[in-house]
DNA sequence: TAGTGGTCTAGACCACGAG
DNA sequence: TCGTGGTCTAGACCACTAT
């Protein structure tokens, strides 16, 4: 007979010590078997045991740790995959005109508090730009952006009236390193007037910075009318 | 002579691949070279250059598909692993005394929205709890929430006095799926009196459910200072 | 020092999907 | 249809760290 035994995937695997440790056979903090004996166990390889295992502990679900083992974690943090989609992405997706619309553009020199989000010395040279970025002609998102002119020489030849800095660094300019702080906050007077904001209407906050070769390349506020905008995040360990 | 090549890493390769895709060798939209070349290229094996790639393609910076090959994204969302810190934990690392308040405690049955949130029929039998979470004796988080007694059916002997619902859903009833939406928000008069807020500030509102086999175990609304509340992420594709 | 995870290799077969 | 990624195996050596 050669209907011999289908393989066992390392899905399968995951699936099984998920199922475990979701049942309580392992509870928080219990010591897992050793990918020796899970592949036993399973009837697979090591490397397959091995990938699982590994996949697990990147959601943080269990721990692991040379020669310790591998434990169910006791506490997790919450940890999501968060998307920040591209705001013409984003717009597009839901189904509407994305517009755009160049507010303002000019060459400037790092102060004392661009030069630490820089982490750069004050004076080096900067391209400010602050523009509209708009679904239906309804404002969605406001951006005020600092370019590095120092890493991204070319900025300083774009003039930003029809691509968005957003979309020209994505294409120009790669970077190794991205940070994003989420914050609520009050409307300055001319969030208000640019984003339309209804009265007590705050604004969801995104401020970027990305990094190419250990050196800030941009730093951005990304800023959106709290009653039109929101970000979401599923994390399914069983898929 | 035995000082023999030491072996090549898909830590290597990653780098490798990586750092010609931010030279540009390879831009967007490129085709890589298959996983095979590439291992000859990097003198590994197939399976070495597979594990590097699979991470890349994980964070987004290439696409693969069969028969198509991989290539360079055109454009990357910017995908962010973002990690919402347990109150508890995020109060004490940051220094502050943590403090814990029960405000309500009530059993209830699913209204028509409420239904529609648990993915369930009205009727079915919640757990209503509200409370707060203070850091240094001033509030951090007020924490709204709803636990599915069909499916934490534990949770209806557990007082909630000194453990909040937070902590005892995470040791008690394990998740497969969890869900997070963020936003901001002007507060309601609750918020601003129990947060004490300052005038014009906005919350900072992370709703979140829990799924475990399919059923909605619980699903919270987590409202935050504004000025006291932010979220990080960082990530680093180089490393 | 010994045990556990971390990783690499060489070879093989399979599944998807572009052309 | 057939090339490319997806995955499994068996065996091996290494690196970290608990004891």
């Amino acid at each position: 007979m050669n209907a011999s035994k289908p393989l066992i995937s390392y899905k399968d695997v995951k699936a099984g010590v998920l199922a475990r440790i979701l049942r309580r056979d392992w509870p928080p903090g219990a010591l897992l078997p050793t990918e020796e004996a899970l592949a036993q166990d399973f009837g697979c390889s090591r490397a397959t045991a091995n990938r699982a295992l590994r996949e697990l502990a990147r959601t943080g679900i269990i721990e692991r740790r040379r020669r310790a083992g591998t434990r169910v974690a006791l506490s997790r943090p919450e940890a999501a995959m968060l998307t920040v989609p591209l705001v013409r992405d984003e717009i597009e997706r839901a189904g509407g005109a994305y517009g755009y619309a160049l507010i303002e553009r000019r060459e400037t020199a790092a102060d004392a508090a661009l030069a630490v989000r820089f982490e750069t010395a004050p004076g080096a040279p900067l391209l400010f730009v602050r523009c509209l970025h708009l679904s239906d002609g309804a404002p969605h998102q406001l951006e005020t952006r600092w370019i590095a002119l120092d890493a991204a020489p070319a900025a300083a030849r774009e003039p930003f009236e029809r691509v968005s800095p957003n979309e020209w660094l994505l294409t120009e300019t790669p970077y190794d390193r991205i940070e994003h702080i989420l914050t609520a906050a009050a409307p300055d007077a001319d969030e208000r007037a640019r984003l339309a904001l209804g009265p007590g209407e705050p604004v969801f906050v995104i401020e970027r910075r990305t990094w190419r070769a250990g050196a800030v390349v941009t730093a951005a506020r990304l800023s959106h009318p709290a009653s039109r905008f929101r970000l979401i995040s599923r994390t399914d360990w069983a898929a």
